[in-house]
DNA sequence: TTGAAAGCGTTACCAA
DNA sequence: TTGGTAACGCTTTCAA
């Protein structure tokens, strides 16, 4: 059924009767080609079925017109690779790049051993990195950053970098996450999450100063550090409702997932969300509105924010500098915490 | 920082004293090669930053080694893009990719316009192709497959089909869901989904026969066609109750997210789970066990899945017939259904 | 065990 | 507005 030999640009040249430059110039729109020319040619190549070998082109121009898109994990848990969050911004990505003419390389930090600068860039397989997460190790970051690979990160646009950081306004979140729930009349709020992590710290560091201006007397700070993860925030939260009780009437989550931990353990100590416990996320994954009841949270605008990352990247490849961008966050009043 | 001009096999071979065929069967580590020049060259080349111009080799070679992964999407929904089971498929295809030296290129269906196999196979972009649900439009990918395309289809393994399809047993998970629920005392049990798509169909079927055999008499079969969203289940639940009551004591969910809806729509009702009503999902994602209550489910296996999808793939490439094939269901007994 | 050289299918410069 | 042709960087056949 398929044909023996592919059809070349020069084959189709040759049907044509004309010379290879012209077809390629038709094929790739070239103004340079009367439009008549360009049309009857862009129709022959539709006929048989032809298309140009990126693989030549790639190897022409010295252009991939690929982003390799890197899930840089934290831990290597099932969990996190999981986490709705994280793909979501995977699928609006690869919206956006293909909007803009390029194709997504899916990868993982820990498959590619060490030189991704090298790996992707280096060995033409993609013309920019978009990593997603920071995890702990900014020194491989930097060394790309430094290799003058085009590279933009998802993470803490605060963070000191010497590469663009897009990432959302995490103090901000955090600060909000608290004094929503402080309005509601919390008095002894949890925070749920691992501070030593860069975003997670910006958060914790809204948190603690949404805590501060409220001036509350006895305990403030009331830090629970814990995995980005369900299972463990489930675990955590179950563990320490055992130990002390019920010591807190708020908790602010680090993300939505944790707060899905979060809820389950309390749910099933029969504790009424939101009126023993307010709770509040972090993200705004598809289904918090389905948990129950409804989860409020910080929005993160991943459509946006994708948007965002493309075109620092693509300021890069036109060899403009890029900068670090931060994301507005949106509270998300639903039924887990009291409104006020 | 970074060289001006970057360094290409020969100018490596340049440096090291010997000519270009050398270098390149040292680093593709050709056993024709001494081994001890082959290991001083590779150590140069790491030295020296080197990494071969992909281009250049699959413009050579006529392989990429990269295969297409297109999320084939019924509907253009956010809700189903974002679906945590397609992802989670995603995520696996890339580990089993990587781990057999192959990349993976993301695609959306509505993306890539038509025809698939030009646009990714004959330009030279991907070996092959991993189509992820057979959407309702088979005619698109009998096409592709007849263009000869190394192609493996994600979907129902029992459909007529001209390609490789590999899927779950579709109607044995629903048939054990359904008769799971009758084991526990469900009399009218609820299907929720779509039997026109062919995987959900198939688990329809199974739900008919479970039905059939346990000879119940009167409303045997209480379909509730739905989409595979969360929301829309959801909605179509609640409106049912308004509209009829509770006409059912059990849901056969056609995935873990509709399970999801319906859990919501009854919680917010006051009907208990799994006591008035009992409530079984599909995929087992994984936050299915950190729902309230833990939501009995059945498994489908996505990294077993994954390994026989790129299996089937990678005969394809070796110029071998590929088959369907049926992968095994399991029943997660949880919290959200009684047990006997 | 190594080297010389052809060729993969484009693009883009230069010439017409 | 079009054509001829060199070049992109690698792999592999053939020869040594």
């Amino acid at each position: 059924m398929s044909n023996e030999n592919k059809l070349t640009l020069a084959g189709l040249a040759k049907l044509a009767g004309v010379s290879t430059s012209t077809v390629s110039r038709a094929l790739n729109d070239n103004p340079l080609i009367k439009k008549e020319t360009r049309e009857s040619l862009q129709a022959l190549a539709r006929e048989n079925n032809f298309s140009l070998n990126r693989a030549a082109s790639r190897l022409r121009t010295q252009k991939t017109n690929v982003i390799a898109v890197i899930l840089n994990l934290i831990d290597d848990t099932d969990q996190s690779i999981s986490d709705p969050f994280l793909l979501k911004v995977v699928g609006d990505l690869n919206q956006v790049l293909n909007q803009n003419g390029y194709e997504l390389l899916l990868s993982n930090s820990h498959m590619t051993h060490g030189d991704w600068a090298n790996y992707f860039i280096s060995s033409s397989r993609a013309d920019g990195i978009i990593v997603i997460g920071q995890g702990k190790d900014t020194i491989e970051l930097d060394k790309v950053a430094k290799s003058g690979a085009p590279l933009v990160v998802w993470g803490d646009p605060n963070a000191e970098s010497n590469y663009a950081v897009v990432g959302s306004n995490n103090d901000l979140g955090g600060y909000l996450a608290t004094k929503h729930l402080l309005e509601g009349g919390c008095k002894r709020i949890l925070f749920l999450g691992d501070p030593e992590h860069a975003e997670m710290g910006e958060r914790h560091k809204g948190y603690t100063r949404a805590l501060k201006e409220a001036k509350l007397g006895s305990n403030k700070d009331l830090t629970l550090p814990c995995d980005i993860t369900s299972k463990v925030a489930y675990e955590k939260v179950g563990e320490a409702i055992l130990n002390k009780g019920l010591f807190f009437d708020g908790i602010v989550a680090t993300s939505d997932m944790v707060a899905l931990g979060a809820l389950k353990a309390l749910k099933e100590r029969y504790i009424n969300i939101p009126n023993d416990v307010g709770i509040i996320g972090f993200d705004d994954i598809a289904m918090a509105e389905l948990f129950h009841p409804a989860l409020t949270t910080i929005k993160q605008d991943t459509k946006l924010a994708s948007k965002v990352m493309v075109e620092q990247l693509l300021k890069q490849l036109n060899g403009q500098a890029a900068e670090s961008v931060v994301m507005d966050v949106e509270l998300i009043k639903r039924k887990s915490t009291l409104s006020n």
